[in-house]
DNA sequence: TTTTTATTGTCCGATTATCGAACATATGAT
DNA sequence: ATCATATGTTCGATAATCGGACAATAAAAA
């Protein structure tokens, strides 16, 4: 007998309650309260928080980080990765766990849709090289923009390292402010709510009553201007897509150095052919 | 009592050995020889199944629907199902399940690091303005080529539906075959082993020794020409990224119809641009 | 070198989360 | 109305997961 298990203790599900979702902004409020814990897989949950570190900044890992970033036992974050590693979704060299390609086969299906991989991303294509200035598509994801669709203009302007993925906050910026002004009453609320405005540059609004102005302003032009408030000397402007019912599915987004955008004329004229842009997508979806 | 049950029947884990990996050739064999199987998070396997059915073609599915495609359990499905929505990502639309840009979330550790998102995908888009064609960076996964990074070039070109996430065969393309070609034997001989060429066009070489003849050619030139193998009139061209060491890390293409290829000395000249290309991205990873 | 520290690998009993047949219900087509 | 199909729900059986403990290894410091 090798293993003296004095003080063995089997910590159960406590921790599902407390420590699964991420951060719990993230996990919508419905349906936590409409579904029952039991039924939902638990083991599945880890490991996509396992997956789910591995973000722009945190490209490899080893077992341990992962596991204190997580927070789950290091032998469970193990099985994961083993998991993952004999389904070809990670690579391990010396120790260090990275994503493999094999991981956008998760989200291909998502990317290659015929709405957006197919139809979106040439419109888009089509309208920069008329714009002359590089298009992003973004969807609502929580309480962030996201790049579902980019089309790479001016190759000076992606090297801020924007891509099909990242991730933008709502408030500080015009697709994301376009998303928050164009979306359902309620889930604006919501929204409005849940987002804690960061200061990005002194000239970002934080506070919501500012934010809410803005947004009102908006609505009522159609479309979002923003300057300075991500990134300073940065403008960008941002128009919805929306489905004729009215419901929001998107925003386009492009984004610049202020002069760009100083004169009356040439802004008018690039909204407009946002907005036509937009309606373009909207169409085909 | 309601539940009458006589002949209940739980049929243990079988089913892992034989149904888990969706197609076996996909499965690193080494893998599956080294780990066994107790290592292994087989729940978390039936997630990953469940978010892989979501592809191009199955955009929204119903839960039987899921069920039959990765021949799992309805019951297991529908909590996998509801674990992914509980996170946010899936949605349910009247009973069709979708996935939602939260996926993106998953991959975007890997779309957008350093390497591919802040470095790479810059140099495509400087370099599609040069060579005036749409050039994809894909790399090897599994016995597919994976679009990891893509510059839309002329919008035509596109149109065709590619874009990062996109899988294309190793045999038929040009950018697959370079991959096939500059990848190290032993894995090279494996892949060619596993493959099964499939002729998409009358012109494709489905003959495994042709094909290794036309590796060795590739080889020997640095690049790739292929031509109607893939679709008929179009040729598409491949060079290899590589380390310093001469390890392959992916290859980039440009796919054009043929006529765009015939001068000499245009393809030529688009040859040494994109291997230029491929030197500056090497330089960065 | 040796010591120290951190990370990883492995074991295996305890126990719970998962499984899935069975039944009930809802939906939709003919 | 009838049939067919998809979905919701239950709950006992049990197999998969958990995780503390220890060993082995690697990395860092003395």
């Amino acid at each position: 007998m090798i293993y003296n298990r004095t003080n063995f203790c089997y910590t159960p599900k406590t921790w599902a309650i407390s420590q699964v979702p991420q951060n719990l902004s993230e996990v919508n409020v419905r349906m936590s309260e409409t579904l029952s814990d039991k039924e939902i897989s638990l083991t599945f949950m880890k490991g996509l928080q396992v997956l789910a570190v591995f973000d722009a900044t945190n490209r490899e890992m080893t077992i341990s980080d992962i596991a204190k970033k997580t927070k789950l036992n290091r032998t469970v974050v193990r099985r994961l990765l083993l998991t993952l590693e004999m389904m070809n979704y990670v690579e391990c060299r010396n120790r260090l766990y990275r994503l493999t390609p094999r991981i956008l086969r998760l989200a291909g299906g998502f990317l290659q849709s015929r709405e957006i991989g197919k139809y979106a991303t040439p419109i888009l294509t089509n309208y920069s090289r008329i714009i002359r200035e590089s298009i992003s598509f973004a969807m609502l994801d929580g309480d962030e923009a996201v790049y579902v669709a980019h089309s790479p203009g001016d190759p000076a302007m992606i090297t801020m390292g924007f891509t099909v993925g990242s991730r933008l906050p709502l408030h500080a910026t015009a697709i994301g402010r376009t998303l928050l002004s164009f979306v359902e009453q309620n889930k604006q609320q919501e929204l409005l709510k849940s987002i804690s405005p960061r200061a990005y540059t002194p000239c970002t609004l934080t506070d919501k009553e500012d934010i809410i102005e803005s947004l009102k302003e908006s609505a009522s032009l159609g479309y979002c201007l923003v300057q300075d408030e991500f990134e300073e000397g940065v403008t960008s402007l941002g128009v919805p897509v929306q489905h004729e019912s009215g419901t929001l599915i998107g925003a386009l987004g492009i984004v610049g150095p202020n002069p760009r955008f100083s004169d009356k004329e040439i802004l008018e004229n690039k909204k407009e052919l946002l907005v036509e842009c937009a309606a373009s997508i909207a169409a085909i979806l």
